[in-house]
RNA sequence: AGAGUUGGCCUUGCAAUCGCUGGUGAUACUUAUCACGAGAGGAAAGUCCGGGCUCCUUCGGAAAAAGUGCCAGGUAACACCUGGAGGGUGCGAACCCAUGGAUAGUGCAGCAGAAAAUAUACCGCCUAAGUACUCAAGUAACGGUAAGGUUGAAAUGGUGCGGUAAGAGCGCACCGCAUAAAUGGUAACAUUUAUGGCUAGGAAAACCCCACUUGGAGCAAGACCAAAUAGAGAAGUGCCUGAUUAAUUUCAGAUCGUCGAUUCCGAGCGAACUUCUGGGUAGGUUGCAUGAGAUAGUUGGUGACAACUAUCCUAGAUGAAUGAUUGUACUCGACAGAACCCGGCUUACGGCCAACUCUUUCU
RNA sequence: GCCCCGGUAGCUCAGUUGGAUAGAGCACAAAAUUCCUAAUUUUGGGGUCAGAGGUUCGAAUCCUCUUCGGGGCA
C-alpha cells in the first residue's frame, strides 16, 4: 500500500522507455499508457498539461486523485510502467467521477496480464 | 427596514484510519523500520515598484539614459504609508487628484471662424473734432471703436455704475489676477493691507527647464564536490624608452589590452618566459530559512510608526510534499497552491464584526 | 522562478516614435470581358484598432491596470 520514489518514473529516459510502442487505454477524462517492466513494483508518470489545465491548485488535485487511486490499486498492477495523461474537461468533473474512470483503466491493464 | 461609507478580523470545526515531505530520537547500519512532533495564502497570483543577498574591477569623475514631482513626517527603501495644504465629486458618511515651472527656450492646435497667440476687424456701432462730397441738412471712409453678433474645445479679465459721438480699466465699486509687505504656520499655504491696470490663455501624460534619485545582472545569481575532452590560477625571473645604482637596484614615462551589457576619461590590474598547482560540462551537494521574525505588554507620538521588556521557533519540495475514506456539527465552505527572502501596489473572491451617513415608516 | 516581446478586416501585415482620412495585398460579393471557365479590368461590403480607466478640445497612437498569445534563460 505504500507510494515511494520507487514507484515513480522521475527520468527523462524512463518516459521515452514508455512512449516507444506502449499499449493504450483511453476515455473522455484521461488517456493511459503502459508497458511492461523488468521490475516486479510498478511505476507511476504523469502528464498533467497546463494547456489542458492552467490553474496551479487544479493540476495539483488531479495528481493528488491520481496519485491516490494509484496507490488503493497497486497490488493489482504489478510490472507495469504507466504514463496518465489528462484531457482538457478533465478538470471540471468531480472526484468521484474520476476514480471510476481510473479504475476501469487499472482493470483493463491487470487483465492485460 | 432599505441603500451606502470606512476600518478591523476570519478563511469550515472536531474525531478515527490509511498515505506523502522534512525534523528530532532509537534500532538496524547508510538505507530501512519504529516513536514523537511539524507541514500553503490573504492574496502564495500579476511581476508593477522598493530593498536584502550574490557575482561583475562591491573604486572615482563626466556626459547620456531612465524615474520621481504640493508640504511635513514614517521607513532599510519606495511610485508605499500617515498627517496637513490646495483643487474636485457626492444630499451625506466619505472618496478622488503625475498637484513644480508656460515670465528660460523650441514646437503644437484639423474643420469652422474676421481672428487661434506680436491679436485682429467679417457683420456691426459712431460721425464729436479734423478730412472728402455738399450752400446746408446729410452722406461716407482712406477716420474712430471693439459694446453686440457669427465659429469653435478654447476668442485676450467678469458684473454694475459713471463716462462717450460711439466706445474702451478711460474712471469708480465688488470679484478675480499680478507684485510687494505684514501677521499666523516648521512648511505647503492662508488672512489682511497697499500698489498695478491687462501684460500673465491651453497644453509639460510634446520636447524641455529646475530639484531629487538611480552602476549592471539576477538564486537558471553564486559557492563546493566531481567522469571524458579543451581552457585556467599561483609563484619566480624578465621587458620598450629615460634617469639612477656596485647590481634587472630603484624611480618615472610610453604603447597595447581590460574598465562586461550606453559612451568617454582617470585610478587599479595585466603584457614575455620558467616552474608548480591542476582544471569543471552531465550529475550531485549547497545557497535554503533566526528573520527589517511572530505574539503579548508598557511607554512616546494626532497618526504612520518607534523604543523597551517577556515568551516562542512556526513549510522547505526539486517530474516538485498538505490528500483520500468514514463519522459528526453548522452558516454547507468563494478566489485559489510556497519554490531565495522581505516591504508595498494591483487584480480575483466568500463571510463576520464595529463605527458612521442618507431615505422611508412607526413611537 | 526570473527576463522580454506582441494583439489592427476572414488571413498576412502597414499606420503608433511625430495625436485630427483606419490603409495595402490575398480572400469574399457584384459587374464588364468570354460560347463557358480561368486570368484581366472596374466597383463594393467587411473594423467594439484585445478590454477597462485616465490625460487631452480630440486617443489605434500618450500614461496606468487587466486579459490573451508567443519567446528566452538548465
Amino acid at each position: 500500500m505504500q507510494f515511494r520514489k520507487n514507484n515513480r518514473l522521475l527520468l527523462k529516459k524512463d518516459f521515452d522507455c514508455v512512449f516507444e510502442n506502449p499499449k493504450r487505454t483511453k476515455d473522455s477524462n484521461f488517456t493511459v499508457l503502459y508497458k511492461k517492466n523488468s521490475k516486479n513494483y510498478p511505476r507511476l508518470g504523469l502528464i498533467i498539461s497546463k494547456k489542458n489545465c492552467k490553474l496551479a491548485s487544479k493540476r495539483n488535485r488531479l495528481k493528488r486523485i491520481i496519485r491516490e487511486s494509484f496507490r488503493n490499486n497497486i497490488s493489482k498492477l504489478k510490472g507495469h510502467d504507466i504514463v496518465v495523461l489528462n484531457k482538457h474537461t478533465t478538470y471540471n468533473n468531480d472526484t468521484l467521477v474520476l476514480i471510476k474512470s481510473l479504475m476501469r483503466h487499472w482493470i483493463r491493464i491487470s487483465k492485460e496480464k
